[in-house]
DNA sequence: ACCCAGGATGGTG
DNA sequence: CACCATCATGGG
């Protein structure tokens, strides 16, 4: 397709924010995106996107990927002005959305994100593709990549073969999410939590084993498109004791909190 | 060598 | 209820 002009969208902000880890560094401000069995070629420069889909393959799907539908300017003019923190976090995270990701892919990512650091949880991601994944050609003829592996293909491995990806003792968690999703219940889940309202979907997801609250949010907000869903991780956790002692004015972000902890957890990543 | 990482679990007081 | 040790493993 022909190169388009999008505002507010910021690849390697989005690559860098912890919320993906199926992106691959293709060279400057350029990635190989994949999901499920697709894979986008991708390159900005500014506000102008190079994809190697076609039109019809952006409007079909990738455009909903990026989330160009919901309006990031809008919940960023709800910031208190005088609020200087937040102000900086909002302009450091600049063009980062929160993508529609697969659901499963997002539960798999975050299960294995507990008590672990983003380059690991890249490494083991990649690991389940290469491992167990379904090989598929390239785009454009790019080289090939592995699939994100099925809960079926996943169902197949012991714990011991996820420990030897490096899932440590998340290993039993993976082991136990595959078998409880395999045969056609990831389906049957997915209806369940699409059909529940935020607290709701949260104890259903918490009733997987290695599931705890930080993570139900993590897959409500990444995997749901919940954008009221508010993880609280280490990182959150000290920035908003050390900014907010009096507590995070959530409420003013009603209906979109999360996308404010994205850009306080990117700004805090990166040295805020 | 050391502390930390997008924490959760199981046991104990 | 509230703590608290433990859990693998490598990044920085």
């Amino acid at each position: 397709m022909e190169p388009i002009v999008i505002p507010n969208l910021d690849l390697k902000r989005i690559a860098d924010s912890g919320q993906c880890f199926t992106w691959t560094r293709t060279g400057e401000n350029a990635y190989a995106i994949r999901a499920g069995k697709r894979c986008l070629k991708a390159r900005q420069e500014a506000e102008t996107f190079f994809f190697s889909c076609t039109g019809a393959e952006w409007e079909a799907y990738w455009k909903r990927y990026f989330d160009l539908d919901t309006d990031y300017g809008a919940i960023v003019r709800l910031a208190d002005p005088e609020d200087a923190y937040l102000a900086a976090a909002l302009r450091s995270a600049s063009g980062i959305r929160i993508l529609r990701q697969p659901l499963w892919e997002v539960m798999c990512s975050f299960l294995i994100s507990q008590n672990n650091n983003i380059t690991r949880i890249r490494r083991s991601v990649e690991g389940l593709c290469r491992r167990y994944g379904e090989a598929c050609p390239g785009p454009d003829g790019a080289e090939a990549f592995f699939a994100f592996p099925t809960p079926d293909a996943l169902a197949g491995a012991s714990v011991e073969d996820f420990a030897a990806l490096g899932l440590g003792y998340r290993a039993k968690y993976m082991a136990a999410l595959a078998a409880r999703m395999k045969d056609g219940g990831l389906q049957a889940f997915e209806e369940t939590l699409r059909a529940a309202d935020d607290e709701t979907a949260i104890a259903a997801l918490m009733t997987l084993y290695g599931v705890g609250r930080k993570v139900a949010e993590c897959i409500c907000l990444f995997g749901l498109h919940r954008l009221d869903c508010f993880p609280i991780d280490t990182h959150i956790r000290k920035a908003l004791a050390r900014h907010y002692p009096e507590g995070f004015p959530r409420e003013r972000f009603r209906g979109c909190s999360g996308v404010i902890q994205q850009y306080i957890f990117y700004h805090d990543l990166t040295g805020g």
